[in-house]
DNA sequence: ACCGGGATGTTCT
DNA sequence: GAACATCCCGGTG
């Protein structure tokens, strides 16, 4: 067991490949950890889906700065969602994490999700539902996911991401809907939706 | 099981 | 003023 954070150069590429790549590493976020079955790759000025699209923003900031840093938005007026940010500085790149199969820290996500978690799967199947879980928000927002120095970081554990993973079009766009950038574990039950 | 609507506030047109 | 990288609850079958 290495438990060896990804290094820059892991996230320096284009956030097509580096999101299959994710897949079956570890999220973690203080003492609460998650395996990472579910990802989406957005791409910048090509992605009419990325909210990096139209050019940098006081919001988007961080997606067009250094890879390997967190890139944490608010949507919906009440949800926060987490991002790897991927490729070059000015690129505006990033892979979104949609869901976590828990590993560490289940009370803690317990109670950070509220009533409407029942079941494990119910923790982190879904991109607002592992940020809250894992206590992510807004001042994260920049942070460091190599070093882990403010408590969030992603280690490679030792598991080969799946050979075979599952790809299909992303979640909940309307804007470049028909682009194929979202993969995740095939058959693990904690992904957002089959 | 599946579907429809409401919550709630920031961001950008 | 509209859109939004979502989720939850309550209806119906």
């Amino acid at each position: 067991m290495t438990y060896a954070p990804l290094p820059r150069e892991f996230y320096d590429r284009d956030s097509v490949v580096v999101a299959p790549e994710l897949l079956n590493k570890v999220l973690r976020s203080g003492g609460r950890a998650g395996r990472i079955v579910e990802v989406e790759a957005y791409r910048g000025s090509v992605d009419p889906g990325a909210h990096s699209y139209r050019g940098c923003t006081p919001r988007n900031a961080v997606m067009f700065g250094p890879p390997g840093h967190l890139y944490v938005y608010f949507t919906y007026g009440m949800h926060w969602c987490a991002n790897a940010v991927c490729g070059a500085v000015g690129e505006g790149l990033a892979v979104l994490l949609r869901a976590l199969e828990p590993l560490a820290g289940e009370d803690e996500m317990t109670a950070a999700r509220g009533p409407a978690a029942r079941r494990s799967t119910d923790l982190c199947s879904g991109p607002a539902k592992m940020a809250q879980a894992l206590g992510i928000t807004g001042n994260l927002n920049g942070t460091d996911i190599i070093s882990g120095a403010d408590g969030v970081v992603i280690v490679d554990d030792g598991t080969p991401p799946p050979a075979r993973p599952v790809q299909t079009t992303r979640v909940g766009l309307s804007a470049g809907a028909e682009h194929p950038w979202r993969w995740y574990v095939a058959g693990n039950p904690h992904v957002s939706r089959p």
